[in-house]
DNA sequence: CCTAGGAACTGAACAGTGTTTAGTTTGTTA
DNA sequence: TAACAAACTAAACACTGTTCAGTTCCTAGG
């Protein structure tokens, strides 16, 4: 009796492939490539199909923004071995802007980009940037417990950080910062380095 | 001899009939509404003579970025009555993100989208940018000079000031930090005071 | 093995969008 | 007044996301 399954196993990598094809496209030719009609070629069914699987195309590029976000998650679950917690936020941070600067394309779909956020209200699955949002938070909560912190409030910090990480991240790729290429870090570097000498204790 | 000078008149009218119904439309719909049907409509000619006063669609989108980066400034402005250079920086800082939380859609036409940027002599549009950031690092010039700040590089000055108000402007705008609407200057007013007592003498 | 029913899929259409063009109307000028 | 140019538009084109009637194909029950 495993024909259920082997439909549901046919439906969710039908969905896969649909995710696949996005993807593609977003990263060949950008968002405006993105179109039903493009996935639906490249995947080889008619446009129409694509609306068994999902059900529009916000569902589509939420799923994206997901699919990015669990890719830098991962890159930030790295930093967890390092102890100390002030260096594991410093760390942390580095590999952000890196990570950032390095996938410009899937940062801007996670931090940038007009994500369809009303798919998230809707839904019960978890916005896992929120989680992202939280764990930072966790880890300002461990930083000032371990009285590094001049900020005493964890949710303020976290805040105070990531608008400095984003704002440098999401201006460099936008290419508001006009710097060469290969300064990036060294500014990047200054611009952290003076954020923790600020905030640290 | 006065026709050519009517016409004159008339075709700059019509110009600005167009991008003030484009401004209207995009203050009461946002730009979601903003079509050059809607405005065609809206000043009651066809679609197509819009075409013998714009290029295309993104020449008007490009207008109403001016008037939004001329409004700009022209609020930027005021602060300069504020005799102390650490006042004005906390007063232009406070009203950098008010301005952008206030204006979404113009904001992200000025500093995070680059669309419109392709269409009118690009040296323009940079040299905006350009000036308000030496604007921005000359502020940051006196203050190191009246000895209010703990950065003592005016340029590191302007990028972390610049990197925090663009942060958390973007971050709001974008909907990533999500709070209620009212709580929006409480935040906003913590993190800029934070910032302060971080970065002041 | 056969057939009814449902799941999977699509062609064609709808209502939008920005943009172009051929053709009409209008106003000016010689 | 006739010729010409400027102003304007209806209609179309090539797109978009989305819907739906209709076809194909597989499977479950007799």
């Amino acid at each position: 009796m495993g024909i259920a399954e082997r439909k549901e196993r046919d439906k969710l990598s039908m969905r896969q492939a649909v995710l696949d094809a996005a993807m593609e496209l977003y990263h060949e030719k950008g968002i405006e490539a993105l179109t039903l009609r493009a996935v639906a070629e490249r995947i080889e069914f008619s446009p129409a199909t694509i609306y068994l699987y999902f059900k529009d195309k916000d569902e589509i590029v939420f799923h994206l923004y997901s699919m990015a976000f669990a890719k830098f998650y991962q890159k930030q679950l790295e930093v967890n071995s390092i102890a100390d917690p002030l260096e594991r936020l410093r760390q942390g941070c580095r590999d952000y802007i890196e990570w950032g600067v390095q996938n410009p394309k899937l940062y801007d779909l996670m931090f940038i980009l007009e994500v369809p956020m009303n798919v998230i209200a809707e839904e019960n699955c978890q916005d896992i940037g929120k989680t992202s949002f939280a764990e930072l938070q966790n880890l300002m909560v461990e930083c000032i417990a371990a009285d590094k912190l001049k900020i005493k409030d964890p949710e303020l910090a976290a805040i105070m950080c990531w608008n400095m990480i984003h704002g440098i991240t999401s201006l460099l790729i936008k290419k508001r910062i006009v710097i060469p290429h290969e300064a990036v870090p060294q500014m990047t570097n200054a611009v952290l380095d003076t954020f923790f000498v600020l905030v640290a204790k």
